[in-house]
DNA sequence: AGTAAATTACGCACTTTTTTGTAACCACGA
DNA sequence: TCGTGGTTACAAAAAAGTGCGTAATTTACT
């Protein structure tokens, strides 16, 4: 994880949270252990690498836990930190922001209302 | 804005939230109408492209509104909508969160508590 | 009087950088 | 030989930076 300098605790959030995959992986684990295989099948656009960076990076970030077992084969369960479980409502709340403020059946959404710039 | 096929409200938040620049242009707005001049003033490491985009991608989003005012030299002002200042507060709690649970003075820190892989 | 410069908020084309995908390879033991 | 959870190298794609051009008027200079 390159670390930005920064002041400013949003910046950094972002660094870990922007991007596709994390606020879902947090989500798939949000109902509980998972294996890494699991989260292939709950997400089956996500590349095997790009599975691995992002689990590192929420790792390094303290949100989730990766262990291993040594049982044959081998495999290894990640779940949510407390840190990462006092995340889930977070992100809850700006789903829900999405759906009553801009989702398909809200009543401000970009087909309700076609954009037109404002002159004056 | 490339919309993508999505059933989850967190996927399509991010598809407009994701990035460096999104929250940092909401939180510089929050304090009121600002010029696109102003934005770059506030921060003078986003280009003039990458800002045109972002407040593009945030405008169609009706998290912000844009007003073009004829006078000469022309200029732009730019507010948050009554939806994205109910985003705020979300992006508020994501920082807090951030500084309690990851920052510099949080207690699990990444220096605190450096990272080793649990195996069992 | 004529010309030039400054201002504001971009658009466009081109290049560079970053991110992501693909495929191959690894170890382990049943 | 399979399945697990990776790593690595190379290629493709996407994102971002750079520099130039534009509009329409005021001001500044010659």
């Amino acid at each position: 994880m390159k670390t930005l300098v920064s002041r400013c605790p949003i910046e950094e959030v972002m660094q870990v949270l922007s991007g596709r995959w994390p606020t879902l992986l947090i989500y798939y684990l949000k109902d509980g252990t998972k294996r890494f295989s699991d989260l292939r099948r709950d997400n089956p656009t996500i590349s095997h690498k790009m599975l691995t960076l992002e689990l590192r990076k929420l790792e390094d970030a303290g949100i989730i836990s990766r262990t291993e077992f040594e049982g044959y084969p081998l495999h290894v369960e990640y779940d949510l930190t407390s840190v990462g479980e006092r995340l889930v409502p977070l992100i809850d709340a700006l789903g829900d922001w999405w759906e009553e403020a801009i989702g398909p059946d809200a009543p401000h959404n970009e087909f309700a209302t076609p954009k037109s710039r404002s002159v004056t």
